[in-house]
RNA sequence: CGGGGCGUAGCGUAGUGGCUAGCGCGCCUGCUUUGGGAGCAGGAGACCGGGAGUUCGAAUCUCCCCGCCCCGACCA
């Protein structure tokens, strides 16, 4: 039983100053968790309660789906990741440290590589796959920019997985049974959730899906058809344009558009020339980058932006995306900033790459690589060629979904899961393999499977809030009930306290507010701000033989009798 | 890493060159009070983020450093 009169808890009045999102703020008022340095934090009693239940949870949900639990250290040679090149991919996000005797080690930012090791070091026959292990462990990524509280930090708690399969058959089953276990461990969690499509990614795996959680200050972008139900990370979504017969388009034709830099101002010198229908996206935008100090041009239409995630997250290989700077510029002298068309790019040395909305047979106004002119009529595969098709065009609200070409709606979210099937890159790098029945040597193919434990502590107090404080699930709640009682009589704490004990014998979890100095209204706006679903006041009604029990997501309150309070919490809590 | 903002007691803050740094919350003592963050009286708690400088005088001005928050880039 949680006595507030012992617990080691101070709520604050306001809100602290550094501050901004609903969860990070509830969190330090309410007395969950503190801060120790950016990204940062420790857990106070109340917050390492619910973090736990959140964990076991967890826990609960991955054995019952016969993933085997281990733990490694969060400190780790640098060897294991040196053989598979991220001690130096990696690059300042990993934090670094040295022994007494100067030699390497890092505080693991994710595990793959010792899970790997770990089963080289004990299985080498078909006959032992498949297998699929899990840790709970800190994990630690010197971020460049720690934010939201608890939602990205630096260090926090993650449930790791990997799978390990023979075949790629083996894997995609191994794969499903972790999104099964996902689907139940983030139901128990009482979160709300979308399983969307995600980019492979530099991991370089096939399939991969993200567990998003929706809300206002999450990190992640995706997109939703509410008809089909198709769901997609922003950077994984597609889109689908067949291509146009430019049979009937006339030949391409150079006109004279002085001062028109910018999209809009070429839009209203085009409807003024050739009487209107023109918009935006009638013009060819050429955006120019720099990857990894390649010049390329990106082709989006004119009423777009490009969108560097998505584009780097379709360009595989590719490190570092920028635009290009007058000093690129510089580089490219036939490049008129404001008036660059495709159709030179070749001369120019520049691969183009377009995004599928300029499909091949596209008729566009765009730039003719000279002051003050562009052109039009300039078709896609006539006037010009694409080296490749990349998604790269920013997704707008109302696109058509690429399954069934509904409008989707976009909304944001935090990231409290992701899978994926891994392959074996890194079975490869670690030399994992075992022998096949035909006693023949094969690499195992793996998957890797991420909860954020310590991030679904915010998640869950982002969607389970409201202005006065935390409203927790039943299953993650720091205690079920919190029993309030109020007066200066020994009787309603005399009660309040029977009813503790009862409650705890039929293993329902009591927090009890047996202060005897506080005032009633301090106690009730704790007991709001901490959040506990069932709220249960001993006070005023007990001359009547009564308590009041409240719901503290709904704001319910009814009035029970002291002997039937029990039953009725109980039915509450089911 | 680019842009913006901030750093004064445990928390929230006032104080833009001039007395002993002010207020609210919280904390301690006493009395009163007990159904919506009670009242009165008394009290403890701050090298004003750090360093250097300008000045008769610096929380306040200048420079450097450190830390924190927000937007963006980044984020298996």
């Amino acid at each position: 039983m949680l006595k507030m009169s012992t617990l080691f808890l101070r709520t604050l009045r306001d809100d602290p100053a550094d501050a901004e999102v609903a969860s990070h703020r509830l969190l330090v008022r309410a007395g969950y968790i503190r801060r120790i340095a950016a990204g940062i934090y420790s857990w106070l009693p109340l917050g390492y309660i619910t973090y736990r239940n959140i964990e076991n949870i967890v826990r609960q949900e991955m054995d019952s789906a016969g993933f085997q639990e281990v733990h490694f250290p969060a400190m780790l040679p640098k060897e294991p990741y040196e053989q598979t090149n991220r001690w130096q991919e990696y690059g300042p996000d990993l934090f670094r440290l040295q022994d007494r005797r100067g030699a390497d080690y890092l505080l693991g930012p994710t595990h793959e590589e010792m899970f790997t090791l770990m089963v080289k070091g004990e299985y080498s026959s078909y006959k032992d796959l498949p297998v699929s292990l899990y840790q709970i462990q800190t994990k630690y990524r010197d971020e460049t920019r720690p934010r939201s509280g608890i939602i990205r930090g630096r260090e926090f708690v993650m449930k790791d997985s990997y799978s390990f399969d023979l075949t790629d058959e083996g894997l995609v089953e191994s794969y499903q049974k972790h999104r099964a276990a996902y689907v139940k461990t983030f139901d128990r969690l009482g979160l709300k959730y979308n399983i969307v499509s995600a980019v492979a990614g530099a991991m370089g795996g096939s399939s991969s899906e993200e567990f998003l959680a929706p809300c206002d200050t999450g990190e992640d972008t995706y997109v939703l058809c509410e008809k089909c139900g198709y769901a997609a990370n922003v950077e994984a979504m597609v889109t689908n344009v067949s291509p146009q017969d430019s049979s009937k388009v006339g030949a391409l034709e150079e006109i004279d558009t002085p001062n028109t830099p910018t999209i809009d101002s070429l839009v209203a010198v085009l409807n003024e020339r050739f009487g209107g229908g023109f918009t935006g996206a009638s013009t060819l935008k050429n955006v120019m980058l720099m990857a990894d100090d390649k010049a390329i041009s990106v082709l989006v239409p004119g009423d777009r932006e490009v969108d560097l995630k998505r584009l780097q997250a379709n360009l595989p290989g590719v490190k570092e995306i920028r635009i290009f700077e007058d000093e690129d510029f510089g580089k490219f002298k036939g490049l008129v900033k404001g008036y660059i068309g495709p159709q030179d790019a070749a001369k120019f040395g520049i691969t183009v790459y377009a995004d599928p909305r300029v499909a091949p047979g596209t008729s566009w106004v765009t730039g003719a690589n000279k002051k003050d002119r562009h052109a039009r009529n300039v078709v896609n595969g006539r006037d010009f060629e694409v080296s490749a098709y990349v998604e790269s065009a920013e997704i707008k609200k109302g696109d058509a979904c690429p399954k069934c070409q509904t409008p989707v709606i976009i909304d944001r979210a935090i990231e409290i899961g992701h899978i994926f099937q891994l392959g074996r890159k890194y079975a490869q790098a670690l030399n994992l393999t075992v022998l096949d029945k035909d006693g023949k040597s094969q690499v195992v193919t793996m998957g890797s499977y991420g909860i954020g434990v310590s991030r679904a502590v915010a998640a869950i107090a982002e969607q389970s809030h409201d202005e006065i404080g935390l409203c927790w699930p039943v299953e993650v709640a720091p205690a079920k009930v919190h029993i309030v009682a109020t007066g200066k009589e020994d009787l309603p704490f005399d009660t309040a306290e029977k009813l503790a004990l009862e409650l705890e014998s039929k293993s329902i979890s009591v927090m009890l507010d047996d202060r005897r100095d506080a005032s009633p209204g301090v106690k009730f706006k704790d007991a709001e701000l901490i959040g506990i679903p069932i709220i249960v006041i001993v006070g005023k009604a007990l001359a009547d033989g009564n308590v009041e029990v409240r719901v503290r997501r709904t704001g319910e309150k009814s009035e029970v009798k002291v002997e039937a309070a029990v039953a009725s919490i109980v039915a509450l809590l089911s």
